[in-house]
RNA sequence: GGGGAAUUAGCUCAACUGGAAGAGCGCCGCCCUUGCACGGCGGAGGUUGCCGGUUCGACUCCGGUAUUCUCCA
């Protein structure tokens, strides 16, 4: 979103260079004594408490990953978490609310996750002050109250201030001359690129207005004439606009108010420093960086460019897996593998050789303890992570160094001193081995990258990606959703009490658009103003069942959430016809959903012998609820043993077996926190959630379960798995699916017990003597055979003949197979000690032909040569090395004939 | 979601255009030997991830599948 100061463009970078590197005696704040400088921590605090002085509400930071919004990786702005409150559809007790919130900024026109450390703002982690006003206030109050914050607050001197609008956006020009009290050419006026905010083509839109600080009051001009002396400081948006489909746009009915103010560059303001990097925010950082690597910040520019990259993106990496993200190759996982990597990468840069990013989760937990203290209690766990994913790094390097080494032979010897582009970009591509590091190594070791065939290739590879996007067979489904919203339905969720319900249908969509029927074998979506039937979420699978009218019945294959508050049942129309407005009867398929219950209290209890039996670092990864089975998805860095998971079978079948009662409240989220629920980290959380306990298991959760643990019924733990870098994975069955797992091994065992003629519990070790038995036997038919042979060979070895001063053997023999066949005429050239020697044989109606040179005579003859004609004889073909060659045919009748032509082949 | 790779002994990895599955480390046994990565000899250990196809013959080629790595979105 834009409602947030736009990161500087790199071409400051060119301007102000010299203060990006000061001399290091240079590097100290500001010196005034007359004000003390603020630390981060009293900005932040100031910020909150000044806002809640005017009356909003102090929001906590949400996640970094949003929750329900597929189309955001993260959270990369204040207003994220309210998105849903500013269109509507969401009430959150409050009309004013002021936060400071974690954000994560990868890419997007000005800031390229590439430029970081570069520049002396760019972040890829950042902290977003911000107030927000729900069609409470407008521009009016917003101005005042953010030139208050600035200028009485932090105290920032307000002749080094000045301010930009939308340029068609006379009210707030006005408004700041007389809030402010800021002469005209103060106030500039700038285009929509700069001050036009809007959340999409369509939806809420308004113009913005920016406080800039002003970096040398000495130069002339303002905004206009040179903006890159400018530092913006404050972006405050005001949501007056709904803009349609056809581009026009509608006031608002309650305009809103969205700020945003980066924390970071507002610190490096308020303390005097160059760059965002060398405020109190990052102290610790830097010095543990230092600290590691030997070097000091600000004396060499590439040192200093590479401790801030890793400044940056050791918070980054931090944060993100402290918000359950797990370095992966794929969506928000990938993002922090790369800028892992790209740490790593500057730690080698920095000469550091072993890993070391899991050293500064400690500073980063240190300098942000204040406002997110959960950063200690999971320290160890991020630290796991990360080193975990530094040491895969490392070995991905020593592959593409033996591989680049391999191909730098191989251009030597050829005497180029180029690097083909194509072999640069599979070194990149498939095992990971970043082009500048290629680089690197070439310039020491004398030769060029061919970084255009580099491009090239990058190139064809992004269109082959991008073209592979699967066709978005429900983008209708959204829109039509859409239209449901904001007619204001709803769906009432009675499952929790009730498998059956009367209710009434308000939405049917059909091939992505809204209908108001649907006949006999129509496929649609319909939607109801309650439901028994629970929407596929936190796991636990979508209910089917029946939706009965007066005049049609249908079937549901799945029921799904449909954006707030809204299910929607998949439903074929079996007979008949439905309307929307029509009374209908809905029945839940109450087999299949008690034995979806069964398998999800089993789940919590599972997740809570998990923690008694390896800790808690087994985090809930994801999971399965299904009627057949359960799935669990914890992170966990090694295998399990077979006596961890019997244990955790054992404890959770424990508590099925004491027959717990299962209790269900809903109660405030920091209430149910406290209380020692189980909350998932990274995940949204209302106000008010449910509290599912079972005995010592107490977890917030929305799906169903049953009222008693007994009712669960057996749990079998069928096998414990990896499912990606760091993640395992249980797998059970609960109830009647458990029991006939068992009784089919029961009687698998009853069947080899009476097949072996023991009792059953001898089984094994039955099966365990006759397995070494067949082994024993094994040996002795292979030792037999060999006897067989040789006793056979004797007579074979009269055979041989002489031609031409070589000695050939050339014989039908008996053999199983074709290595019985080679072993037996390896045998036979041993003994003649030099000739040729040509076996066929017949093995079960094929036929076989072998024929071996020795070493003495391969420049003469060559086996492969020789037994091309003889194959041809039996019907088939064959080939092989100077020294060995076998064939094989249709027709052993024609062996002696085969046989016998070897002589004519010499 | 799409592309590129990898999967061989307990571990790390070889095996050329399809033609006898190997090495180093580890393990077991024996010998030698009072010290640091001792040395020597011998041995066990393999359904080459799984399923199918092509071929006289597949670790090798083709298709599918699983897992891991990696790039792009």
């Amino acid at each position: 979103m834009a409602a947030t100061p736009q990161l500087l463009d790199t071409s400051l970078l060119s301007m102000y260079t010299d203060s990006l590197f000061p001399a290091p005696g240079a590097l100290g704040r500001r010196g005034d004594a007359s004000e003390a400088e603020m630390k981060g921590q009293e900005i932040r605090r100031a910020f909150l408490e000044f806002f809640e002085s005017k009356g909003h509400r102090i929001i906590k930071s949400s996640p970094l990953v949003p929750q329900g919004d597929p189309t955001l990786l993260f959270a990369n702005s204040g207003m994220v978490q309210f998105k849903n409150v500013f269109l509507g559809q969401e009430d959150i007790g409050t009309k004013r609310a002021t936060t400071s919130q974690k954000c994560l900024r990868v890419s997007g026109k000005h800031n390229d996750f590439e430029n970081v450390g570069r520049t002396p703002r760019h972040h890829t982690f950042f902290e977003m002050l911000g107030n927000f006003s729900f069609g409470d206030y407008f521009k009016q109050d917003a101005i005042s109250f953010a030139w208050e914050f600035v200028t009485e607050v932090i105290k920032l001197p307000k002749e080094r201030l000045c301010v930009s609008v939308y340029e068609e956006d006379d009210e707030a020009f006005e408004l700041w001359q007389k809030i402010a009290g800021l002469p005209p050419e103060k106030v500039a006026r700038l285009g929509a690129s700069e001050n036009f905010w809007a959340m999409g083509d369509t939806g809420p839109c308004g113009p913005c207005t920016e406080i800039h600080w002003d970096l040398d009051p000495t130069q002339p001009g303002g905004i206009e004439e040179d903006p890159e002396r400018f530092l913006e400081i404050w972006n405050l948006v005001f949501m007056q606009f709904d803009r349609d489909a056809s581009g026009e746009m509608k006031p608002l009915p309650a305009p809103s108010v969205d700020t945003g103010a980066g924390l970071e560059r507002m610190a490096s303001v308020l303390q005097g420093v160059p760059t965002n990097f060398d405020t109190d925010l990052f102290d610790p950082i830097r010095a543990r960086i230092q600290e590691i690597c030997g070097k000091t910040y600000g004396e060499d520019p590439d040192a200093t460019v590479s401790m801030r990259v890793i400044c940056d993106h050791c918070r980054s990496t931090t944060f993100l897996v402290g918000d359950a993200v797990l370095p992966s190759n794929a969506g928000r996982g990938y993002v922090l593998r790369r800028i892992m990597r790209r740490a790593a990468r500057h730690g080698v840069l920095l000469g550091i050789k072993e890993p070391f990013l899991y050293k500064l989760v400690e500073s980063v937990a240190e300098a942000m303890r204040d406002n997110y203290p959960e950063l200690d209690e999971r320290r160890s766990y991020i630290e796991k992570v990360v080193k975990v994913e530094e040491e895969r790094f490392l070995r991905t390097l020593e592959k593409g160094l033996k591989l680049l080494g391999d191909e730098q032979a191989r251009i030597k010897a050829d005497g180029k001193d180029v690097l083909d582009g194509a072999f640069a970009f599979k070194l990149y591509d498939t095992f990971g081995f970043p082009l500048d590091l290629t680089e690197d190594i070439g310039r020491s070791e004398g030769f060029a990258v061919d970084t255009e065939g580099f491009n090239k290739a990058l190139e064809i590879q992004r269109v082959k990606s991008s073209k592979g996007g699967k066709f978005d067979a429900e983008a209708g489904l959204g829109d039509a959703i859409g239209e449901l919203v904001s007619q204001g339905a709803s769906t009432k969720f009675l499952g929790y009490d009730a498998v059956e319900a009367d209710a009434e249908i308000i939405g049917i969509i059909k091939h992505g658009e809204l209908v108001s029927e649907a006949g006999s074998g129509d496929d649609v979506e319909i939607v109801t103003n309650r439901t028994p039937f629970y929407a596929e979420k936190g796991g636990q699978v979508g209910d089917t069942g029946t939706i009965n009218g007066a005049t049609g019945h249908a079937i549901v294959t799945d029921t799904q959430t449909a954006g707030e508050g809204l299910s929607r049942h998949h439903a074929k129309v079996a007979n008949g016809y439905l309307r929307v407005g029509d009374a209908v009867k809905m029945e839940v398929s109450v087999e299949r959903r008690d034995n979806i219950r069964k398998n999800h209290t089993a789940t919590h209890l599972i997740h809570y012998a998990l923690h008694r039996v390896i800790g808690e670092d087994a985090k809930q990864a994801g999971s399965l609820v299904a009627p057949d089975r359960l799935r669990f998805d914890f992170t966990h860095f090694s295998a399990m043993s077979d006596e961890e998971i019997a244990e955790v079978e054992r404890i959770a079948n424990d508590l099925v077996m004491n027959c717990i009662p299962v209790q269900t409240d809903l109660k405030s989220y920091d209430e149910a926190v406290k209380s020692g629920a189980m909350a998932l980290f990274g995940e949204k959380y209302g106000d008010e959630v449910r509290v599912v306990a079972c005995g010592p298991s107490v977890e917030l959760c929305g799906g169903t379960h049953v009222t008693n643990s007994g009712q669960i019924g057996p749990i079998l733990v069928l096998g414990e798995s990896s499912v990606a870098a760091g993640v395992r994975r249980i797998e059970a069955v609960t109830g009647p699916g458990a029991y006939a797992k068992m009784r089919e091994a029961l009687d698998a065992q009853h069947e080899l017990a009476r097949l072996y003629k023991v009792s059953g519990d001898e089984v094994v070790e039955r099966v365990k003597a006759t397995a070494e038995q067949v082994r024993q036997m094994e040996k002795e038919i292979a030792r037999l055979k060999e006897k067989m042979t040789e006793s056979a060979n004797k007579d074979l070895i009269d055979a041989v003949q002489d031609v031409g001063g070589v000695k050939l053997l050339a014989a039908v023999a008996q053999a199983s197979d074709a290595d019985a066949l080679r072993a037996q005429a390896a045998k036979l050239r041993d003994k003649i000690g030099s000739g040729v020697v040509v076996l066929g044989a017949d093995t079960g109606g094929k036929a076989m032909l072998c024929v071996l040179v020795t070493k003495d005579l391969t420049d003469r003859y060559q086996a492969g040569k020789i037994i091309g004609p003889l194959a041809k004889i039996v019907g088939g073909g064959g080939g092989g090395k100077p020294d060995m060659a076998q064939a094989g045919g249709p027709n052993p009748a024609k062996l002696q004939e085969a046989v016998g032509a070897a002589a004519s082949q010499l």
